[in-house]
DNA sequence: CTTGACCCTATAGTTGCTAGAGGGTGCATA
DNA sequence: TATGCACCCTCTAGCAACTATAGGGTCAAG
């Protein structure tokens, strides 16, 4: 299988496989008389865990580290766990940092559409020393 | 005002604010005879605005058009409307696919921290060939 | 007159790719 | 045989938004 293939077998940029095997994610294929890269299906197994972590949102230290777990397959996987677990607090973060957002934002959109920047409540909100400071 | 002072004033490092006057988003600033940068109370708003925009998860060029739009005070605020309406909009898409995330997450965590690798859920999740194809 | 906190510029590193330059390979077709 | 085309190769630079480092200069206090 040539990198190309692989690509569109896993939906996969071929820069982005190239970048995986230089970011140690996946080992040098063999390469073919002209050079090509060439591909077994444990590699396509392999890009498609990875993708599907990337999916899920790990980043590419968390991947490497699920996919030296998922390697011991007698190992107990509280490791595993571990790891899915501190990013699924991540992720909750950060849900609950952009609905904070989200919140603050809704208050204050709409209620000016009409009116001058001036009176903006957007900006008023990021700018709530202006009118103090300047009169 | 030295720089030191305005990054303590609005919670910013220095370099970042180097790094916004750089960007476009400070003008630069007159210097001490020691060749030190010297802001006043202008400068401290300015910065202030940035830093909640950002807080608020605004972009470096929103930031700048947000800018851009709160200096002319007489016109009417629909166009800054229009930017934080469309930066709801990104806000809300990622909490959608953060939920998704988390949803997928929670479902496999947590259910064989006392197994194997081999029949972990949450690897499983991740390979979904690998029974099929192996055996 | 030296210590120490602060400031300066310029450059490289971070994450996870993506895009480009400049070239080689391999197959079909004229 | 030549030529075109899709595909492959390496290497390097670019993106956001900083952060960190190297290698220096400034300034007030002791």
């Amino acid at each position: 299988m040539k990198i190309g293939e692989l690509a569109r077998a896993t939906d996969t940029k071929v820069e982005t496989i190239r970048y995986y095997e230089g970011a140690g994610l996946l080992a040098p294929p063999p390469r073919t008389g002209g050079n090509y890269r060439s591909y077994g299906s444990d590699e396509l197994s392999r890009l498609s865990f990875i993708r599907r972590a990337r999916d899920l949102g790990f980043s590419l230290d968390e991947v490497r580290e699920l996919l030296t777990l998922a390697d011991d397959r007698d190992q107990p996987c509280g490791a595993v766990d571990a790891v899915a677990s501190s990013h699924l607090a991540t992720i909750e973060r950060k849900i609950a940092d952009l609905a904070q957002m989200r919140d603050e934002l809704a208050r204050v959109i709409g209620s000016c559409r009409l009116g001058k920047v001036g009176d903006c409540k957007i900006i008023q909100t990021l700018e709530p020393m202006r009118g103090a400071a300047r009169g």
